[in-house]
DNA sequence: TAGTGGTCTAGACCACAAA
DNA sequence: TTGTGGTCTAGACCACTAT
């Protein structure tokens, strides 16, 4: 059961793609929906305050809460990402295996994810597309005690929807990473490019709500199809 | 004056750099909180909630607020920014000017800027050093209707502290594009690279809290001494 | 079971935009 | 001046953690 505020968060996202305020570009006002959804103001600003922090309005105080111009193009959000399949619900996105074993840290990699070495983890490493273009080249590790089994058949689709959804784990928040860096011999053939060429790589940390890292991954991107956006507020 | 939850978690940030709360890397509860700063619960969790997206803490339900760890080393970060000086508190950023002028808008830039074509601009371009290493190599719009004034002086320091402090200009949210790009023969020789080499790009919308464009920007990034980080709830 | 953060309500006053 | 979003208070109940 979702919290009401993301219920009316859902249906203003439905109302705004319907064009049900295309005319004015705005949201009904604070009462208004007060009125309509019979919710407290709390509620009713929790759910602008979803839709703005997605970038999809913008208050503006006196005045109302303004519906954004769609943005054109594939861009990958930098910030907040349940991940790559949920990012791209109307493409065809394709995660192919190309190793999936469950290993241990070593000293590096334990010191990464907060675990003791020989911990037992998961490396998975896949080649990333949408509409059969390839977007990413990505080595991640789950560890075993947050991910206690992980096929090749899992692997193929949306990862994180089956630890949500199947695995019952709830995510909290994730530290990026984002430089510079060259493909190597491997990561340049899967992304079907040359090696030595430029890549921009982000370094994802992935923690649950309780504060507990259970992913870590390094994902090259083809610098040709894969671009990002971010969007801020800056008060 | 700023709003009591912002003197709060600027109270708060400063208890957590003096250590206090070291010990066990936990903020008082809210109910300590609220008896601490005499406020009411909405405007700790405010303070809190301040803190949380900026990545200094993250509060886990049943248990407390934990105090993050530090992130080593010189990132700067994606999302929210206020300009790069204040992104560096502590380090000598430099901003040379290599160029300033007031022009006007082309097709392509009123388009992007969401202005008439021929509206006046000032057009500022300038190599960003940080402790004296050039990071980027920036080309910037100011609409002229925002910025009625500028100068080579105020452009060598933050024109961002410059236009909110000194113009009492209002900023909003700003939306960025990432993606990978190649140096000119300019770009190379300012950032003392060569031509041709890659550089993460950063194209940058700023809006004013009224929703109005007011600065555009394209940011070449050193591939060596910029690095980037992003921090994001997943809930 | 006790303690802690998450959600929600009801109501008040303030700051700003637009007429 | 009116209407709008922004901040704040007081109080309630819920969901989860830790013991």
């Amino acid at each position: 059961m979702a919290a009401k505020q993301h219920e009316l968060a859902t249906d203003l996202e439905r109302r705004i793609a319907a064009g049900e305020f295309s005319e004015t570009n705005k949201l009904p006002t604070e009462d208004q929906l007060i009125e309509q959804y019979g919710a407290s103001r709390y509620c009713v600003r929790g759910a602008i305050a979803v839709l703005a922090e997605a970038g999809e309005v913008f208050p503006v105080r006196g005045s109302g809460v303004f519906v954004r111009e769609d943005r054109e193009g594939m861009y990958m959000p930098i910030s907040t990402s349940y991940g790559i399949a949920a990012d791209f619900p109307d493409r065809k996105v394709v995660s192919m295996v190309r190793e999936l074993a469950l290993t241990r840290t070593d000293e590096k990699l334990a010191k990464r994810m907060r675990c003791d070495v020989d911990a037992p983890v998961w490396r998975v490493v896949r080649l990333r597309c949408v509409d059969d273009l390839p977007i990413s080249y990505e080595t991640a590790w789950y560890l075993k005690e947050y991910v206690p089994f992980l096929n090749e058949e899992i692997a193929s689709g949306s990862l994180y929807r089956y630890m949500r959804e199947d695995l019952g784990l709830r995510f909290g928040f994730t530290d990026k990473v984002i430089h510079m860096d060259w493909l190597g011999a491997e990561a340049a053939r899967q992304l079907g490019l040359e090696e030595g060429d430029p890549a921009i790589c982000i370094e994802d940390d992935a923690f649950l709500s309780n504060g507990k890292l259970f992913n870590a991954s390094y994902n090259l991107y083809h610098y040709k199809n894969a671009k990002f956006y971010s969007m801020a507020s800056m008060r």
